[in-house]
DNA sequence: GTAGGGTTAG
């Protein structure tokens, strides 16, 4: 450490300003500060001074507290001082020097407001910055002089910042004069509160004011028209910049293609794309994110690959861009490269790749993303504790999910939601239902999620009337509008349930239109508990919607083979080929030791096929001893009796367990993840080996969790 | 006052 030598005879006005000009670090002011506290004269004003023009780390906490401790021993600092001292100190030490200084009968004016609402509108939650906002509110409405219009701006943002919207939009309202930042600050703040209609609305406003609305303004709303998918406004906007004559500056060009990008419009965003000279990182990042979204995941890579220097947002946005496009492992190899480069995950990079994690249902990879997280300081971030609960429940463990959730102390609608979600998919609805319960105590307010997380539970478990009820509650009691998913899991209740007509009824009564996962919901009921003519309309209904929905062919081709119709059979079939329609190609994941092996239908690629066909042939002996015999129903080609029987113990989840089972000691558990639902014959399958080899089976499938042990599994038949 | 990536469901 740097230390100054000091004369210890020197006279004290040569400590005043020689010394305190020469200071250049903080340890060398504490030490002239011990020398001023010795000689007796007051110079607090000078050294603060002096300090607060030091280059302070605001990561530093300690020369920060030293900065705060010399301020509050300075009686009555001038504003010039409190100012700087309120931007420098960092919200929480700005706040609790206002107090302070409040106390102390300080009196403030315009200049002091705007740098301590901007800390109180930065300040962590419970640290009051709400209360900061509200009482410096209540200064400018004693004092009429303080309402300039700096002070007044910086009054709407912290009321928006704090979430009091409403609160901003009544200042703002009352503002005599509005600058261009003014209308800028209010648009932000709608945006920053979800309030994108209303964001719209003020833009409109401001179109007839007598303030034109510049580049700023035009990338927020743009933005606006983006996160809602409103291509009409976007378009409105577009036209408008071309009308006006506005500038189109590289941020303009951006916020347009992320708009278009964002509405899904891919052809006029890459039109606007191309016509860029040099692409800007932003504009790349847009179009990487749209042709994600539309499932052009080739072409966004593409386009990611081009870009020179990419940054953190770049990465996260191809991350996110696989795991969301059915490419978890992917997702998790770029994140691997992302670090390899040198660019270090944020908290938002962190949610794509355990939310890619959860989809992989990997738990070895689940276990070391959490040391990660652990490691690098996202520990306790709710956000990433959210997304660590659905990973850990879609992986299968939920006594880990179980664990993050008890550890969290804030729990949001998210941190609940997810936890009552996991219950659910592991076919503990009574659990998910008192989990509502404690939610409900604990006063967080549950939204539409978090009743189809509740709905989902009561539908896999069979628990009709307490389904019934929580539809009830969500419409009557907590005002929740009811949305098409909604819908779609009370039907899917029903028809668990056996009450196929009702859920029909249900279906053509219901004030939105019927999609093809609500008939398909009916269709799979009418498949479990036979019922040929509702099968008929509802695979009609989806057919009608979707020509190419292979799910609709497949499950009324096997209604009818069930029900011994073999010539309708046939037709659907024919039909299904006739359209070029094919079925979607079963597959699963396992993972062992850390590595995720796949397996399709049939697959002989894996290098120990030989011996995986050799263990499922010893596994089917042992189970036709205990009376197994493959159950054909699901198979869809015409073949033989013989072949459907050959072609049903091809599937894929058989060809993993039968590497899991090469692979483990008894007394262990197996983990399978499948893109399809699993079938009749894999099912009981499962529960025989459960049984037979004396060992734990978690099957992942489509929509939730089969726990085999000791034959028998979770689901309890509700799937 | 500034455009790009985000957790729960489907």
């Amino acid at each position: 450490m740097e230390t100054l030598t000091l004369n210890p005879i020197s006279p004290p006005p040569i400590i005043s300003s020689h010394l305190l000009s020469s200071a250049t670090t903080v340890p060398q002011l504490k030490q002239i500060h011990a020398r001023i506290l010795r000689s007796g004269l007051d110079l607090t004003p000078s050294l603060l001074s002096r300090l607060l023009s030091l280059p302070l780390n605001p990561a530093a906490a300690p020369s920060l507290d030293y900065a705060l401790s010399v301020l509050l021993h300075t009686p009555r600092p001038p504003s010039r001082l409190r100012c700087r001292a309120f931007r420098l100190l960092g919200p929480r030490r700005a706040i609790a020097a206002y107090a302070r200084l409040r106390q102390d009968g300080v009196d403030f004016d315009r200049f002091d407001f705007p740098p301590l609402l901007r800390a109180a509108a930065r300040a962590g939650e419970g640290e009051g910055g709400e209360a900061v906002v509200r009482e410096t509110h209540g200064f400018v409405l004693k004092t009429g002089f303080v309402a300039d219009p700096f002070v007044l701006t910086a009054l709407v943002r912290g009321y928006a910042a704090r979430g009091c919207v409403s609160d901003a939009r009544a200042v703002f309202d009352r503002m005599p004069e509005r600058d261009v930042v003014a209308w800028g600050v209010m648009l932000d703040g709608w945006c920053q509160s979800g309030c994108y209609s209303e964001a719209l609305q003020l833009f409109e406003e401001m179109k007839s004011s007598d303030v034109a609305p510049d580049q700023v303004i035009l990338a927020t709303v743009l933005s606006a028209c983006g996160r809602t998918g409103n291509l009409s406004s976007g378009r409105a906007i577009h036209s408008y910049i071309l009308e006006s004559g506005i500038a189109m500056d590289a941020h303009l060009q951006s916020s347009l293609i992320n708009m278009y990008s964002n509405c899904g419009s891919m052809d006029i965003a890459r039109k606007l794309f191309d016509e860029i000279p040099v692409k800007d990182l932003v504009a790349s990042t847009a179009m990487v994110f749209g042709y994600s979204k539309i499932g052009e995941i080739e072409t966004a890579r593409a386009i990611f690959d081009e870009i020179p220097e990419k940054d953190l947002v770049c990465w996260s946005a191809m991350i996110s861009g696989y795991s969301e496009s059915d490419k978890p492992g992917e997702a998790l190899k770029l994140f691997n490269e992302m670090q390899a480069s040198g660019v270090r995950p944020d908290k938002i990079t962190m949610l794509s790749v355990i939310s890619a994690c959860a989809h992989l249902g990997a738990i070895d990879q689940a276990k070391w993303i959490h040391i990660f997280v652990d490691k690098n300081m996202f520990r306790d971030v709710l956000m990433v504790r959210n997304a660590l609960i659905d990973m850990y429940s879609k992986c299968g463990n939920l006594a880990s999910a179980w664990r993050v959730f008890e550890g969290t102390p804030q729990k949001n609608v998210i941190t609940w939601t997810s936890m009552i979600t996991g219950l659910a998919m592991h076919g503990e609805g009574r659990l998910a239902l008192a989990l509502f319960e404690r939610m409900k105590a604990e006063g967080v307010e549950p939204n539409g999620v978090t009743f189809v997380g509740l709905l989902y539970a009561c539908s896999h478990t069979g628990l009709v009337a307490e389904g019934r009820q929580v539809f009830e509650s969500m419409v009557h009691e907590y005002k929740v509008e009811p949305k098409l998913e909604h819908y779609g899991c009370v039907v899917d209740l029903l028809c668990r349930a056996k009450l196929l007509r009702e859920a029909f009824e249900l279906i053509e009564s219901m004030p939105f239109r019927p999609n093809v996962i609500i008939w398909g919901s009916l269709l799979g009921g009418c498949r479990v508990h036979m019922d040929v003519e509702l099968g008929e309309i509802a695979a009609k209904r989806i057919l009608e919607l979707d020509p190419d929905h292979d799910g609709a062919y497949v499950l009324l081709s096997n209604i009818y083979a069930k029900a011994n119709k073999w010539d309708e059979a046939r037709r659907v079939r024919r039909l299904m080929k006739s359209r070029g329609v094919s079925k979607e190609k079963g597959c699963s994941w396992l993972e062992i030791n850390g590595n995720v092996h796949e397996f399709l239908m049939g697959d002989e690629s894996h290098p120990k096929s030989k011996e995986i066909y050799g263990k499922l042939e010893e596994i089917i002996q042992e189970l036709v001893l205990v009376g197994y015999s493959p159950d054909t129903g699901s198979v869809l080609v015409d073949l033989e009796e013989e072949e459907k029987k050959e072609a049903v113990l091809l599937h894929s989840e058989k060809l993993a367990l039968s590497f899991g089972l090469i692979n483990s000691t008894r007394g262990s558990c197996i983990r399978i993840a499948k893109n399809l639902r699993v079938c009749e014959d894999c099912h009981s399958f499962m529960e025989l080996v459960s049984k037979a080899f004396d060992i734990e089976i978690v099957l992942r499938d489509r929509t939730r969790f089969h726990q085999y042990k000791n034959g028998v599994c979770s689901c309890k038949g509700f799937w």
